[in-house]
DNA sequence: TTGAAAGCGCTAACAG
DNA sequence: CTGTTAGCGCTTTCAA
């Protein structure tokens, strides 16, 4: 490469480790070679070979993001509030996507362990003790957002069933008397880390259980827009009051209205509709969706805030847990 | 860290050197040994140390990408795919946002270096001469997406210039003859890189100048929407055939719709509207914009390419044009 | 105040 | 077929 302290040791005529002094500021050194040195160092135009530098001390200012993609706005926003974040402490982002799949994930974290990042922020398909004792063998600070994994590994995120719960009140302060949960398919979901939308149907379940009058239904699996299409024909002519359509994402609820749309069915008039997380994207859509605002620079925040700690051999909470909020549109 | 070859050397009672052999598979070595040493070195879940490889070969199998941010969806999508190309290669991909910042964006460059990246993929906010020198000087294969810096550097991207030619073409076959280009800042851009901004423009320019009977505008500046309000309320009760807007990004069309919505104009009847990207979340907005697909995905799996081919020596093009495509909606 | 020397873990040239 | 040796560039004792 280029400069090294070799060199600059030669031209000043002194040892390596007194050049190591002047750059380094540490130990005692004349201030004449000092400067000397410094001054030369700025004239090769010397910059230190962080890769020798890693190598002595372990320490590589990389930090190592897997998420499922970044496609998913919720996951680009938050990637991008961690770069911020880390930018600020001089750490670089290796950002990398498990795509879903387990196996990749593994293989990802195994590989940015072997490239030593100091610190993993992940978003995690797997679940499990097994996978659990995986992350945590790895030996590196791991903080969790998003999908929870279980408490020996620190979570970052906000409290899903708690805004659940707000949401379906709030469905119901507009009148709404049948609610429908809509999310991915959760059950069956061959141990596919879905901790979020679970939390947040826990939500919907225990709210609904409050409101005696309310007639709910839940639509959880691939083809939700064919059921939430089945289920609007069947209903189209009925008096019992109109629908509500809660989901565990906006995304889902984007869909939802696309498909409705296609039945000359409108959201916050012929039907209501709510959706979770407040992607940017809603700010181009018509109506305006209500939603839940899951904070998610607040989460990436203090994800990288709670990974410094651990890098740094501070005592973490288990769960650190950041503040929700309503957003009301016109789909209610 | 871990085990290293030296621990197995022992164990095996061979010299470092053979296990490396035994490793590297490279060399002759007797097939007892080198099964005795690998099944050692299963055994004791040795993992190489890459920073020492690094170190000693220079190599890091790490990219670099350096954009305006992510949050920007055209980006996001962007990232993703180089991710997914990179991960082919068993490279990692380094995040790194400029945030429009030319500071910011050459001390990045400048710590990719130091880090030893062994190339970079960036979309820059500076532009000239003296940045591309600046870009030579790092020392390192780089590739340019969306904005163009000069033939220096590789640039892979879309024909932004004829895909607006044809954006306005196809505007005016839909009986459109008042037609305004709308696009951020250009000419005060104090040196700020807009360069398919300003391709697009020039396309629109020559398209416009081919049809005689075209009335044209050019709406240039962050205060856009009022500019356009403006417009269409004089133009609200003209008998002149309806305007049509082309808008030089996605972002700028939903922008205008949603501030025509809010005067009841709606897009594909009132006024006609195009964009220029083809982000994702067009999925989600009605009614559908016409746009200009400017094939994000193969743009960044060419860059990813095209930077493999400067890393290995071989000679790349100047500029490498990939196909765009004109995606009908129900804007005009 | 300065320097010599060893070592991080891996690799490669050169011997044997 | 295997081992010795030196070295990547930086850091850190320890000794002068």
């Amino acid at each position: 490469m280029g400069v090294t302290t070799k060199d600059i040791a030669q031209i000043c005529k002194v040892s390596r480790t007194t050049v190591n002094r002047a750059l380094s500021g540490t130990g005692r050194i004349s201030e004449e070679t000092k400067e000397l040195i410094l001054r030369t160092a700025k004239e090769l135009d010397y910059h230190p070979d962080i890769l020798a530098t890693s190598l002595k001390n372990g320490k590589t200012q990389n930090l190592g993001v897997l998420v499922f993609d970044i496609r998913n706005q919720y996951f680009a926003q938050m990637v991008n509030a961690i770069e911020l974040e880390a930018k600020k402490k001089s750490y670089f982002v290796s950002i990398n996507l498990h795509e879903k799949n387990k196996d990749t994930e593994k293989e990802i974290l195994e590989k940015l362990v072997d490239y030593r990042v100091e610190g993993i922020i992940m978003s995690p398909v797997s679940k499990g003790k097994n996978f659990a004792k995986f992350v945590n063998k790895l030996g590196k600070p791991v903080v969790i957002i998003g999908n929870n994994v279980d408490e020996s590994i620190p979570f970052v995120g906000i409290d899903e069933a708690t805004a659940a719960i707000e949401a379906v009140n709030h469905i119901y302060s507009k009148g709404y008397r049948k609610i429908v949960f809509v999310c991915p398919p959760l059950s069956d979901a061959k141990n596919e880390n879905v901790f979020t939308h679970e939390q947040r149907k826990k939500g919907f379940e225990a709210a609904v259980k409050k409101h005696k009058d309310i007639e709910q239904d839940i639509i959880s699996g691939w083809d939700y827009l064919d059921k939430v299409i089945a289920l609007m024909k069947n209903r189209s002519n009925e008096e019992g009051g109109k629908t509500a359509f809660f989901c565990s994402g906006d995304i889902y609820a984007l869909e939802i209205m696309k498909a409705l749309r296609g039945m000359h069915l409108k959201a916050g008039e012929d039907f209501g509709i709510m959706g979770f997380d407040n992607i940017d994207v809603l700010d181009y859509v018509i109506p305006r969706l209500t939603t839940i605002d899951n904070a998610v620079d607040m989460v990436a925040t203090e994800a990288v805030n709670v990974l410094f700690d651990l890098i740094n051999g501070k005592e973490v909470k288990d769960k650190t847990i950041v503040p929700h909020l309503l957003i009301e549109g016109e789909t209610l």
